[in-house]
DNA sequence: GCCGTTTTCGGCCCGACTGTTTTCAGTCG
């Protein structure tokens, strides 16, 4: 639902309609997403619909309309007008609807492939507004587009996931049913999904009632094959989705198998056939009489060869057999090490709780402490704080605190900008009054490298900045490669004590477990936040602590391990 | 298209930056 209304929101946008409306759109979209009301149940009351803020007489119509047919009539007029494909275009970094609309208008380009051609051919000189750079801009972008496009972002995979699984465990015979794939090694995106499963119910002579179960899930939308043991299909976002079925017997050789990566599996086997042994997804057996020695667990079969387990996160053919052999892999770090995340938002700027409400959320996670860290003023679109709102915010963040006591410990704090000189939007008597300042470099993405490099050095050297704001990784979609000397950043923050924050959104992984390496390479200390906008955001901390593990961090490497007290200890001293 | 109210319609988050211009449109957060 929240998908329809936002293309709607995007073609309107492509169409230059009135841009209130389309704002309109887009708040319905993400009211849905965010909602915990269960839509369906109140879908035929349109007065319950309009209690939700952001849903109006319209909204509510639409909503009913698209629960009945699964569509909205506003969309699909749009879409004989304009090509759906034009809604990828619009992914592209550098492109907005103004260009869009133009390319479509002036040489009817609608899908990123015309594009591409039109590139190649020189089509697009002489547009008004496109130079060199611009088109070079998208040629990367296109690039870029090309090889994550039919990937799924992994939280995306993992909540489809567990829906799969909660409804196969509705049929008694399972012991173990686990996702296995880039899923299980925490990659940050998947192209598929492979759902393992064993248990009595799995045996071969019981085995075609668990396919039936399996291949009966409701959001299955295309059926693509159904065999003795193995039903694939694809779910309407278009994930496809293969489930096995497995004897207890050669559970852990398939997990094993379909975890991956392939690169670790060959190596792997390497490894069992100069022992003389043979893998398989269905066991580990002697070459020479191929007798059976190990298939239930991935324990056993690791142990006969002579490793450790190696935990999924690290199957990378990374020196991670080697460490396994020498019984020196990490102890990785666990989401359950984390005390503290100290990046969030509230109303008062773009956040959508009060800041006791995500005090709560925090408490109900069991965290020690929280940081409040509102946007500053540079970032008008976000209502970002000035210096005489800052210091009100923090006096409210000190009062929740100390309702708070005992509880909870909620520090004030501010994601403060940087300026174009490299120097902050707050003063250093506003900055002074708060625990965790956090200098931001998010937008600063779309500079060159050099002035970006420069700016951000010159930020840190405020006495006032603790933590330094998203400097790893790049958001997956519609985002230039990083532009920035991260080694020379990196170094330097090392040198100052500046903490390197680690941003736990999903959709702002990728590559950073390199980056992750780098800063511990360099000797600085490692945040990991969740940049809460809503007190549900606080659950996304899993996917950020799979890209610490999949960098070998361990707990030590994280200073929000770190308990309250001696947490405010370890970040940069504050000028006296 | 939503909201709040003045109950009938006006206001709705805005500033920096880039690449193209030669004064600004478009994108981004």
């Amino acid at each position: 639902m929240a998908q329809l209304l936002a293309e709607t929101a995007d073609l309107l946008e492509i169409g230059a309609g009135d841009p209130f409306r389309i704002r309109s759109y887009r708040r319905a979209a993400e009211a849905v997403e965010t909602t915990t009301i269960q839509l369906s149940t109140i879908a035929g009351d349109p007065k319950k619909l309009q209690e939700i803020p952001g849903i109006g007489k319209g909204m509510a119509a639409n909503i009913q309309e698209i629960e009945r047919a699964g569509t909205l009539p506003l969309r699909e007029e749009l879409l004989l007008k304009y090509k759906p494909t034009m809604l990828e275009l619009l992914r592209l970094p550098g492109m907005g609807p103004k260009t869009v609309a133009l390319l479509w208008d002036a040489l009817q380009i609608g899908s990123v492939e015309e594009l591409e051609a039109a590139i190649a051919a020189g089509r697009l000189a002489g547009l008004p507004r496109f130079g060199d750079k611009l088109v070079e801009k998208l040629r990367k972008g296109i690039e870029d587009y090309k090889q994550n496009s039919g990937r799924f972002l992994i939280d995306d995979a993992e909540i489809a996931a567990e829906k799969l699984i909660a409804y196969l465990l509705e049929l008694p015979g399972f012991t173990t049913i686990l996702p296995a794939g880039s899923l299980r090694r925490g990659r940050d995106t998947v192209g598929d999904l492979d759902i393992l499963a064993t248990g009595p119910g799995c045996a071969e002579d019981k085995v075609s009632a668990a396919v039936e179960h399996a291949a009966n899930y409701p959001p299955a939308a295309t059926m693509l094959a159904k065999g003795q043991n193995k039903v694939s299909f694809r779910l309407r976002s278009g994930l496809q989705v293969d489930v096995r079925l497995l004897p207890e017997g050669s559970y852990g050789a398939a997990l094993q198998y379909f975890t991956g990566s392939k690169m670790h599996n060959v190596s792997v086997r390497q490894r069992a056939l100069k022992r003389g042994y043979t893998l398989s997804e269905y066991a580990l057996a002697r070459v020479d009489d191929g007798s059976f020695v190990a298939g239930a667990t991935e324990e056993e079969i690791y142990a006969a060869l002579g490793l450790d387990w190696i935990p999924p996160e690290l199957r990378e053919n990374n020196g991670e057999i080697e460490a396994a052999e020498a019984h020196r892999l990490p102890i990785l770090i666990e989401e359950a090490d984390i005390r503290g995340d100290v990046h969030m938002h509230t109303h008062a700027t773009d956040g959508k709780n009060s800041i006791l409400e995500m005090a709560e959320a925090g408490i109900a996670r069991g965290y020690e402490y929280i940081a409040i860290t509102d946007h500053s003023k540079n970032l008008a679109m976000t209502n970002g704080l000035d210096d005489k709102r800052a210091l009100e915010h923090v006096k409210r963040i000190r009062e929740v605190d100390a309702e708070l006591e005992g509880k909870i410990r909620v520090f004030p704090g501010i994601e403060v900008d940087i300026l174009g000189d490299g120097a902050l939007d707050l003063s250093d008597e506003v900055l002074a009054q708060m625990d965790v300042v956090i200098a931001s470099v998010h937008t600063l993405f779309n500079q060159p490298e050099q002035q970006m490099t420069e700016r951000v050095l010159r930020a840190i050297e405020n006495p006032y900045v603790r933590i330094l704001g998203h400097p790893t990784g790049r958001l997956l979609l519609r985002r230039e490669p990083f532009q920035m000397d991260l080694t020379a950043v990196l170094r330097r923050a090392a040198v100052l004590g500046v903490a390197v924050e680690h941003n736990a959104f999903p959709d702002r992984l990728d590559l950073c477990d390199r980056d992750l390496r780098l800063a511990k390479e360099m000797g600085c200390r490692i945040a990991i936040n969740t940049d809460s906008h809503h007190t549900s955001h606080l659950t996304k901390m899993r996917y950020g602590i799979r890209q610490l593990r999949r960098a070998w961090l361990s707990k030590q490497d994280v200073l929000n391990t770190l308990p309250a007290r001696k947490f405010l200890a370890a970040l940069r001293p504050r000028p006296t």
